[in-house]
RNA sequence: GCGAAAAUAGCUCAGUUGGUAGAGCGCCACCUUGCCAAGGUGGAGGUCGCGGGUUCGAAUCCCGUUUUUCGCUCCA
């Protein structure tokens, strides 16, 4: 445990002295749950989401991809479910230090007055024999009247302080029902605080006429209500899909462990539309489909595995999660849910609108279902650095720090360097770099000793580093080496590209797929 | 949000009973060397997270606060 500590402390430092992550306005003492991508950062991040981008939209004929707003008609939330799912009363035990939410501590305490009816019920049954007449005797004893009487009461109140957003209430009503925390026993509440989940902010210049609004808690439901615009327009056929690439944002409660869980994120989604009733077998083939996207990195298959949701999201029949093996152990990456045609379905109620396709083979109308694939961009990002991140024994006894990014992703391809920086050689590198620079992200290096360069590179993640020496001079050839195995070949400089692209190029990873 | 721990140079850290801040690495310049990191000389960089308090004097003691990590809790 100490180790993996180590471990993910190394992984941040390392992100943030190589240039890929550093927290949000360190210099005002940072802003919680938020980070900013340096430079390096910028362009790993700007690689995972083309691999995804190109797998998904460009190598489906029937995958379509768009880029909805942030901003959107706040109604679509109450279509999502987020108002109710993501908008709970939230009350902590003082003494357990445990929290609960508190309309259901209150629903708790009903049900359990309704235990108290039920041994009435069965009592008076076991009494009177077979002449018991249930719904008589429920509308005539006296202790059980009571018994209902309350429990409406409770619910009735309850429901009105909700809707009223009368948290003090809510409080002042487990404090009257003297609702003690079923851990401890203790009734020491904190008041009630209401967590919204999402973000609001308001759209409209003066304050009479503005508008509510929340920043978009999934990208999804910018797909949903755009499904028979981009149906229609690209005359598309079931199944299909509409993949996006977009910020999100949660106020989460308790946000940490780096940018695996930040208020500010990024998602690649998928939304697979097809007929209702296939939703089993296309669950299945998304799946498989997205195990092989990770598996063609490279990053170890051991790394990766799925878990199965037991207990289901209100929009969902199937959900399964792939996880990845980060510093803090196996974690969520990605998720794959049947969504069922609950999204659109609450979509038409809502807006009114009919959200149906014409199936012409069998020449009906339907909601179409859903299969959804989901990938936080920022955990693909840690995943693949805290992945690569090594510390490698030499066989001369020393070690080496190497990020072993995946090729096609790293931020710099190949580093230019001359032996020395005298005898013309710093020219050649800069033309070697003139040249590659409309391909590839190379840079140059001429400080400290070319064995030090390389380490330094190592570090950086970058794959390859050029090297120009004498022999240059005579021959037009440079020495290429390896990241992963430090060795060296010794080629022409014209055949520099061409050795590049073969390890850089998505086209070659793709086809891994 | 609760509990615990921590915050000193870009990174990793030292700093004695309270006496005005250091090392290694890194960075910059020059010299030297030249194929797997750490040769020489010189240099930049810190109001010790922030704000109060105690004290003649605070990196050090006290209070508050922010951020981070871990545990609990919560969660697409």
């Amino acid at each position: 445990m100490a180790k993996q500590e180590d471990d993910f402390r190394k992984v941040i430092s390392h992100a943030k002295e190589y240039g890929y992550v550093v927290q949000s306005s360190e210099i005002y003492d940072g802003l919680s749950a938020v980070y900013d991508y340096t430079q390096n950062g910028a362009e790993l991040k700007k690689n995972i989401r083309e691999y995804w981008w190109k797998a998904m939209v460009q190598m489906n004929d029937n995958i379509v991809g768009i880029d909805a707003a942030i901003f959107m008609h706040p109604t679509t939330w109450k279509a999502s479910g987020h108002i109710d799912a993501f908008n709970d009363p939230l009350i902590d035990n003082k003494d357990s230090k445990k929290r609960y939410r508190a309309d259901v501590l209150v629903e708790d305490h009903v049900a359990k007055i309704e235990t108290k009816i039920n041994k009435e019920v069965a009592k008076a049954a076991k009494r009177f024999g077979d002449s018991f007449d249930k719904e008589q005797f429920l509308n005539t004893n006296p202790r059980v009247l009571g018994y209902l009487e309350k429990s409406q009461t409770i619910l009735k109140r309850l429901g009105r302080s909700l809707e009223n957003e009368d948290l003090a209430d809510v409080k002042a009503l487990i404090e009257e029902l003297e609702i003690a925390c079923p851990l401890s026993g203790s009734r020491n509440w904190t008041d009630v605080k209401q967590f919204n989940l999402m973000f609001g902010t308001k759209i409209g210049a003066s304050a009479d006429t503005a508008m509510d609004l929340y920043l978009r808690p999934e990208t999804a439901q910018g797909i949903f209500v755009n499904f028979l615009n981009v149906q229609k327009s690209g005359r598309l056929k079931i199944p299909f899909g509409i993949a996006q690439i977009g910020k999100a944002f949660r106020n989460e409660i308790v946000a940490r462990q780096f940018i695996f869980r930040m208020r500010e994120f990024e998602q690649m989604e998928m939304q697979f539309f097809i007929k209702p009733g296939t939703q089993k077998e296309w669950y299945q083939k998304w799946k498989e489909t997205r195990l092989k996207w990770h598996l063609s990195l490279g990053m170890g298959e051991e790394n990766y595995r799925f878990h199965d949701h037991e207990k289901l999201a209100h929009y969902a029949d199937a959900a399964a999660d792939i996880e990845f093996k980060f510093p803090f152990g196996f974690k969520e990456l990605e998720g794959i849910h049947s969504r069922t045609d609950f999204d659109l379905g609450s979509h038409e109620k809502y807006s009114g609108k009919k959200l149906q396709y014409f199936d012409p083979e069998i020449n009906e109308n339907y909601v179409p279902y859903v299969v959804e694939t989901s990938i936080g961009l920022d955990r693909m990002f840690l995943a693949v650095f805290s992945n690569s991140l090594q510390e490698e024994e030499l066989d001369n006894g020393t070690s080496r720090t190497v990020l072993r990014i995946p090729a096609v992703l790293a931020p710099t391809k190949a580093a230019v360097l001359p032996l020395v920086k005298k005898d013309g050689l710093p020219e050649i590198a800069h033309q070697i770099i003139d040249d590659l620079k409309f391909d590839f992200n190379v840079i140059y290096d001429e400080k400290d000793a070319v064995g030090r360069r390389y380490r330094r590179q190592d570090a950086a993640g970058t794959p390859y580093c050029i090297t120009v020496d004498h022999q240059t001079l005579e021959d037009k050839t440079v020495t290429i080496r390896h990241r992963d195995t430090m060795e060296q070949q010794r080629v022409l400089i014209q055949e520099l590209s061409t050795i590049i692209s073969q390890e850089v190029d998505m086209k070659y990873w793709l086809k891994k797929i």
